[in-house]
DNA sequence: TATATTCGTTCAGCGCCTGAACAATAGCCC
DNA sequence: GGGCTATTGTTCAGGCGCTGAACGAATATA
């Protein structure tokens, strides 16, 4: 019946729309990555041909997402060319976080710029989802009125939400942080919105936080990545191949429970010697003789940071156990991803000097690819707001992906 | 400088040329899904237009790959269609298992259907890479013999080994089980060839019996799932919605190396207490009380399986206690991937009546979404023979992906 | 100033898909 | 049986996108 089964990710024709389509996203993708760049440079990077890159600068030139910028300075022989970069106003996106102890709305511009920020502290647990909904659309709406100011085409709307999110339906399945079940974010905001809006989308917080550092960070356009997020708990967004991958459910990602030491202590999930049960900000406060996150993550940390910056040997020490048990993790995510870069982020990305060395052994003697492959451990490049930005440049890809749609269509 | 990522996997420019690839890749492909099939049907699936996919059928016609079956006979108003199915005959792939209790070639067409199959038993532990190439190219060189026989076209050879593979370099790193660093297993058999051979091309074991399981087996296109591929050693292929997911760089899948018992016993690999070695055959054979696996594993499966049916008390807890190792190994999977099958093959597959309890036991209680979306966990469709099946079918993909590339060679 | 080199554009040519038109073939109804 | 309808498969002009060569433009070198 089945036997070979066919590639299944793209079951469509094709025609030479989609040849177009396709080659000026090359072109523009390479612009992105190493502007300033002339045609002539393009279409050696590319493989396409002089003329070909000539007429897709052209539709990119009116679509307003490239510019020239005079002729090369480029030191050379024969004529210079025109250097071409990335319209800094080209196009934009507006991402929502939509987190339990507030709001923050960003835009960012197609160069990754967060060009306008706004975040409404305050907590969202019992207002609601209509009530916190409508804070949103108006915090978009001055967003997009902000962008509109700015000379900012804003080409969609990313909402990021901390919980399981139905992709094609568009809905938050269950948030239960937020107390949410069943909520039609985008049709809600639709209703609640004062002027058009561009296309909207909702995605998961830790998905698009990932994305983001995708985007965001220093990363080579193929990457294979793990982000790992620490706090109280850890968890995980993996990119592969450059590719969020979500998981066939959505419940992808549970770093934090992946079994560390089968007789260890027992964990919340009913199991035992979970990850994050030894390796969580948690443990490491209290095996570092600190009093444990009563409020905020940052009450908590400010002081782990001043005692470690102090060389305390017992804090020191707490870490680097930490670390170890996470290597023990990271170790398990690389031998069977075959990820090349672990990203450390949340309360690990602060304490990335501390956790370094000792993760990084333990890397080294556990993945057997490491001696041919070694795996580059970094600390997050965006901050908190990763999952706004994230949400942010979310319509920029789409953008990427297909740079000619918009002005076709308008 | 880098900031909004490309789109990677595809960095190269499209022409016309892709999209006839494209589309006779589609056109393919629906024949092998759903034979047999009108072009007019073929085209009422695909959204191709009838006369796109008359042009792209008389291609395939010429090339082998699918053949006219007379006038249909499904009932229905207006001229009948002319059914089309994929050619029997029209293309084959070998594959060789490489393993450390012996080799297997099995000859297998488009259809999935293995045409020709030998084995070699033996211990290839201590052979040395050059022996057991040299045996490995003779087994080869009769089975292109005996496909030429069957009026077989062959379009390549894939080879299966248990170990580390770097695709790009078709190397094989690291094969502990067969004491193997950097071996060229692909230049090696070139030079012990005895006639001129298709395209050959290495890959781990586990990657490919999941891809064999993945085309043979009863499997919806989209799934994702996990062959966990028991022997001395164990690996798992990874396969996400539809498609195997090999790593960035080739050396994913490594779950026999997974940490279970941090302090455990030390590993061929260096590290400790690693699954393979509390899960693996030989550590089965040992709690059990039995000798140890010296030639085949089958030689050592057999007195096994015979004890276990005796209901020995010690052979039962080994097999249980394994199963429980594994599963601390496939919770992980499954909390990291959140694939919703997980499928054993390899011994695994011939012990999983002893298997299948107490696994479940330990995934239930480790896998955090198992209370909202339950785990299948099932024995292989495909048998010993699964890496092999796969490592044949995997050139077949190649041709499926790009069925006109051989003709226009030719 | 003359030559070499590189850049960007233009243009004929080709391949591929589309959509309409057409002949072929079957069932259905009178 | 004869018309009518429905469906299949092919043919052909048309459009689109890429290629490759030719050409003018602009700059460095001799």
């Amino acid at each position: 019946m089945s036997t070979l089964a066919p590639d299944s990710s793209r079951r469509r024709p094709t025609d030479q729309a989609d040849v177009r389509r396709h080659n000026a996203a090359l072109v523009l993708a390479t612009v992105v990555a190493d502007a300033p760049l002339s045609r002539a440079r393009i279409a050696a990077a590319t493989g396409l041909t002089r003329a070909t890159v000539g007429s897709i600068v052209d539709d990119l030139l009116v679509a307003g997402l490239v510019l020239e910028q005079g002729t090369s300075s480029a030191t050379g022989l024969g004529r210079p060319g025109t250097d071409l970069v990335v319209a800094p106003d080209g196009a934009a996106g507006v991402g929502v976080e939509l987190n339990v102890d507030g709001l923050t709305v960003v835009v960012v511009d197609l160069e990754g710029t967060v060009r306008h920020r706004v975040a409404r502290p305050g907590d969202q647990r019992d207002r609601g989802a209509a009530a916190v909904l409508r804070s949103t659309a108006r915090l978009v709406d001055s967003a997009l009125a902000a962008a509109s100011d700015l000379g900012l085409p804003v080409h969609g709307v990313g909402i990021a939400v901390p919980g399981l999110v139905d992709l094609g339906e568009q809905v938050v399945r269950l948030a239960p942080n937020l107390g949410w079940t069943d909520v039609p974010v985008v049709q809600r905001l639709a209703s609640y919105a004062e002027a058009a809006w561009p296309a909207v989308t909702v995605d998961n917080e830790a998905n698009l936080a990932a994305l983001g550092e995708l985007w965001s960070g220093d990363h080579a356009p193929s990457d294979s990545f793990v982000l790992v997020n620490g706090d109280v708990g850890v968890g995980a967004g993996v990119v592969l191949d450059g590719r969020l991958h979500r998981g066939s459910r959505g419940f992808g990602g549970e770093l934090g429970h992946l079994t560390v030491a089968p007789d260890g202590p027992p964990c919340r999930c009913g199991a035992r010697g979970c990850l994050e049960q030894v390796a969580g900000l948690d443990w490491i406060l209290a095996e570092a003789g600190l009093p444990p996150a009563s409020g905020s993550t940052d009450d908590a940390l400010v002081p782990l940071l001043a005692t470690l910056r102090d060389d305390d040997a017992r804090a020191i020490a707490a870490v680097g156990s930490a670390a170890r048990s996470l290597g023990v993790g990271v170790a398990a995510l690389v031998n069977l991803f075959d990820v090349d870069t672990v990203v450390l982020g949340g309360v690990f990305a602060d304490l990335f000097p501390w956790i370094d060395v000792p993760l990084r052994e333990v890397v080294a003697a556990r993945v057997l690819s490491a001696p041919w492959a070694p795996v580059r451990v970094r600390p997050a490049a965006l901050g908190r707001d990763a999952a706004a930005i994230g949400a942010a440049l979310s319509p920029l890809r789409a953008l990427l992906a297909d740079p000619l749609a918009a002005t076709l269509a308008g």
